[in-house]
DNA sequence: CGAATGATATACT
DNA sequence: GTATATCATTCGA
């Protein structure tokens, strides 16, 4: 099964329950020609207004995060560090900053062209080893930040595979310390892969 | 452990 | 308009 996931998806309100409804969901790119594709593995959910670590925090909109605002169905792409592209989905409705962070996938197709993107790595387990590092093998940049995730350059689809019963752990979020309180939230899920 | 590296937000002139 | 601090990270010493 490999039903592309349509707009209601991304409209629902619970922004934590979808980050983990997005582990083993398969993402697809198909950016310069190219195809590629992997299983979620690790997200990240960003609570937009009320979350210290968001980027929209107390509803703050300028250039860049004002593509949080929009409806569901979105990608967020932002410059981190000045090097690293890293890949958002924007959910919940117009108006409302949600945002899930995606920071791991088990690679499928198109491994040859995410190794050039990523200029070989010595330690072929760095290809998608987190957020900056798969965006870069799967193409995406910053420049295609507000892109639907219902058009032909990327998008996310049923995979059919269901994430094995403890297969999944939760835990705080990464690199997010200046949030505070908030830094402390369990708003990250981590798969190991196991299905049932 | 710390440098790399540049867009972004904010606080100035 | 200009200056400066900061950052949802990665890689190599």
């Amino acid at each position: 099964m490999t039903t592309k996931l349509d707009k209601s998806f991304y409209l629902q309100e619970d922004v934590v329950r979808l980050a983990r409804l997005l582990i083993g969901k398969r993402l697809v790119s198909r950016v310069d020609g190219h195809y590629c594709s992997g299983l979620i593995s690790e997200t990240e959910a960003y609570a937009g207004a009320e979350d210290r670590a968001s980027h929209a925090f107390g509803n703050r909109r300028t250039a860049r995060t004002e593509i949080m605002f929009r409806e569901g169905g979105h990608a967020y792409i932002y410059l981190c560090y000045g090097i690293h592209h890293l890949f958002n989905v924007v959910s919940n409705s117009e108006g409302i900053p949600h945002a899930i962070l995606i920071r791991g996938m088990i690679q499928e197709q198109g491994i040859p062209v995410m190794q050039e993107r990523r200029k070989f790595p010595k330690d072929p387990a760095r290809l998608c080893a987190g957020p900056g590092t798969l965006s870069q093998a799967m193409g995406f940049r910053n420049t295609q930040s507000g892109i639907s995730l219902l058009g032909e350059t990327v998008w996310i689809e049923e995979s059919g595979i269901r994430p094995g019963k403890d297969s999944l752990s939760v835990g705080p979020r990464i690199g997010v310390d200046y949030a505070g309180e908030d830094a402390l939230l369990p708003y990250r899920f981590l798969w190991n892969g196991e299905r049932d």
